[in-house]
DNA sequence: AAAAGGTGCAACCGCCGCTTT
DNA sequence: GAAAGCGGCGGTTGCACCTTT
């Protein structure tokens, strides 16, 4: 009966009392939908209707599976909860790098990120992004679209988070005398996290470096394609880590079916990058000297994978570096 | 133990662009 | 071509839970 109303209701063409009436009823049918958290029934008459039906549109949906709920409301319901591969859980610290990263390039498209992350969300990326990213840039005192929050995401907070993700791979590897003999101990960064279960799966390329059908181009970026070396808000000049970075992504689909938004990363870059990173005489040193705080506060110091990736020296020092940039 | 403050997340809101009528 | 409907997106809010005082 209601969606019978309900179409009624939809007709813009009505005058006189009958408009009036409609609009009467209009109104109550307002008053009656529901709002705030979902029910279990609810859900359950959500997902029973969808899995016999599919998806269509959301209003009839809602009218039609007998919810008192707007179809934004069941639409947001179902693709940021019931839908049967949505993940749940701890962003991983793959996903934070490829968050990190995505946002540097896309800015809050979150849906757009929430591509590259398969089973995760728009909503659950851009609450990941307030809560932890915003406090840490609240942390640092400084914006968190300033270029000097951008720099110390870019410099610091990304390298520590592969440096994790190896030492990750490396303690899984070791741990397990069952797994596939590995020459490369980057093989978790390589494969950008396929180690184990609930992160971040991307293509690999193959020994030709064809990623199904897109040709890896180890010199093509859209940096230094487009933009030249710059400055960096430390004083640096020159070949920035982000491009390292990026580098070991290609953008470059010699198949014109291929997405360009996507993603391809370079798995033998990404390697060498990572090594860098951690090495000596790696991307920490070039520039910036990092060796006291990482002798009082080595990077790995355990925990949980999000939050501990800075702490109070951290953020004395970089608060320093601010303040000599200003 | 209780109050205050902080955090994380689900859900809503408003805008915009596309499609349908 | 105009208006209405609809879906998608990013921003914001409300609240339950946790931590600190």
């Amino acid at each position: 009966m209601d969606h019978v109303r309900g179409n009624s209701m939809r007709n813009g063409h009505l005058h006189g009392s009958a408009a009036l009436q409609l609009q009467s009823e209009d109104q109550e049918e307002l008053e009656e939908l529901r709002r705030g958290p979902w029910t279990g029934e609810e859900d359950f008459a959500l997902n029973n209707y969808i899995v016999h039906h599919g998806e269509g549109r959301w209003n009839s949906l809602a009218r039609c599976a007998g919810l008192k709920r707007t179809g934004k409301s069941c639409r947001l319901r179902w693709l940021n909860y019931l839908r049967p591969d949505v993940r749940r859980g701890n962003i991983t610290l793959e996903e934070q790098l490829m968050i990190l990263e995505l946002h540097s390039r896309w800015g809050n498209r979150w849906s757009k990120i929430a591509q590259h992350l398969p089973g995760r969300t728009d909503n659950e990326i851009k609450n990941y992004w307030r809560t932890r990213v915003q406090k840490h840039a609240k942390q640092l005192k400084c914006d968190v679209n300033s270029k000097q929050f951008k720099d110390t995401m870019r410099y610091l907070w990304m390298p520590r988070l592969v440096e994790r993700i190896q030492a990750a791979a490396n303690t899984t590897t070791g741990a397990s005398s069952s797994s596939t003999t590995t020459t490369n101990n980057n093989s978790a960064i390589n494969n950008m996290g396929i180690a184990s279960a609930g992160q971040v799966v991307l293509p690999q390329a193959n020994a030709n470096g064809n990623l199904g059908g897109v040709q890896i181009n180890p010199s093509f970026t859209p940096e230094n394609s487009s933009t030249g070396a710059s400055s960096d808000s430390f004083g640096r000049s020159q070949l920035s880590p982000v491009s390292e970075l990026t580098d070991c992504y290609n953008y470059s689909a010699v198949n014109q079916n291929q997405n360009l938004d996507y993603l391809q990363p370079n798995y033998q870059q990404l390697g060498s990058f990572t090594e860098s990173l951690i090495s000596p005489s790696g991307y920490f040193n070039q520039g910036l000297d990092f060796q006291p705080m990482e002798q009082t506060n080595p990077w790995l110091d355990g925990g949980d994978a999000s939050d501990n990736l800075w702490n109070v020296e951290d953020i004395w020092f970089l608060q320093q570096q601010f303040n000599n940039n200003i």
